[in-house]
DNA sequence: GCAAAGCATTGACTTAGATCAAGCGCGAGA
DNA sequence: TCTCGCGCTTGATCTAAGTCAATGCTTTGC
């Protein structure tokens, strides 16, 4: 359970995967150069806590390779998923000493850090990373409204299908391909962690899939991995208006 | 239901009521010559749509004075809530052509606007705009993320009082008072509005408030008007974690 | 002063999803 | 190989909130 540094590893900034969606991509060379001096990689196991809510935040980080989710959790133990980090996504908030809800690695993850302080300064000094997190926060404050409204009105049956159709497409984008006709996907997540994102209990979450599966609108290879025979099927029981307005 | 220009009018940037909280706040003086010099101003009626979702959107706006509610709609008319905008909000998201969801004016409303094509150049001149912009942006999304506990998590009672909280909250620091003891304000929302932003329905926010009422955790002046007579009851019924963490 | 229109309340009944409880299947460790 | 534990499924029952419907209270306009 120790968040291990490894100070052996050392990925040039060059060579990295999500060079071009993190909070650097619109860097140029010297601000790359800039970065690559204070950037150090830390890594966590599944399972893991990387941040405790109401805890000191000495770090903010991209998320390299791996899923986290971000939730909250009231006094009697009701927890609300209220994010899912997944390659390129920021961690952590500028100008922000404490954490307002728990980091959770879901598999094992690297994570690119950057002290808190001296990234703060840094932002000042390279413009591209400001902007760029601007633009990145936008996106996921349009995110986060969008599953507001799934939270507030949709049935367990759409919230389900809802779900399912952000992973479908993510999925797509990772594959640069369009989101259409047959699909296939690894859930990243547990019937349980699924309750906790759609605002449900494990119970329904379960009840529905098999719902979802008896009805053809998705198959079970195995009770993680999912067919999904017709995208747009899915996307109708997800109740969106037809646009297909992209999540996170 | 004319959206009005409002050409006579021509406030100072110097006087203007929310010039430490707004978009503009970090500005100095030379910045603030250069949004002087392209701003207009808008004037709205209650009741009015100031976007529709979908529409083209040619400019953005912080809210000089009264109340806008963001809106997402389904096709069979379930409607969600997802922002109120307040004085010194900043309405619209520049780099995006096209409105994510409904703007409407809850009560009669003033703007401060600016073309959306010039704002996006003029935030590359002025860093101060794009820094006070991404603060005010990142502190949205806790308010949204704090907002999906809400809306996924709490029970019916728990979210009028988690609503009520909220506007207690905001009159205080109008005010300039810390949020304790006995409070008293306007609901700005009838009760449809709030259902809406509660994910709920008309009659059960009237059934929660009437509950509320007999309970003693506040009292009614009038339909609208509210006496909250012990702020931590409140906070209490609102199940919050004792801390408060601050929303919008 | 009266009618009409909107908001709001309250009651009776229904239902989606929660809760409680039992049991399955499969991989990991003894 | 056995069994322990965890993730998952399924069933029976309960309940919070939704739905449908009637009625009340203000404000607005004639």
């Amino acid at each position: 359970m120790q968040a291990s540094t490894t100070p052996n590893l050392t990925l040039d900034c060059g060579d990295c995967p999500i060079r071009h969606n993190a909070v650097c991509a619109r860097c140029d060379e010297m601000e790359l150069a800039q970065l690559e001096k204070t950037k150090y990689y830390r890594s966590y196991q599944a399972g893991q806590t990387i941040v405790w809510s109401g805890d000191e935040m000495e770090f903010v980080a991209s998320v390299v390779s791996g899923i986290a989710t971000l939730s909250q959790t009231m006094e009697d133990g009701r927890t609300q998923m209220v994010g899912l980090m997944l390659p390129s996504d920021f961690v952590g908030r500028p100008g922000r000493a404490v954490a307002p809800y728990d980091v959770v690695a879901v598999s094992d993850m690297l994570m690119c850090c950057f002290r808190r302080k001296p990234f703060e300064e840094l932002m000042v000094k390279t413009p591209h990373v400001a902007q760029r997190l601007l633009e990145m926060t936008l996106d996921e404050l349009d995110s986060a409204r969008e599953w507001m409204l799934v939270l507030g009105r949709k049935t367990a049956r759409e919230k389900i299908a809802s779900l399912l159709t952000i992973i479908a497409r993510r999925n797509a984008s990772l594959n640069l391909s369009k989101p259409e006709g047959q699909m296939e996907f690894d859930l990243p997540l547990t019937r349980e962690a699924m309750a906790d994102y759609l605002g449900l209990t494990l119970e329904t979450v379960s009840r529905q899939v098999s719902a979802l599966k008896k009805d053809g609108v998705i198959e079970l290879k195995s009770k993680r991995h999912v067919i999904v025979p017709d995208f747009d099927r899915l996307v109708d029981e997800a109740g969106d208006d037809s646009d297909g307005g992209m999540l996170a």
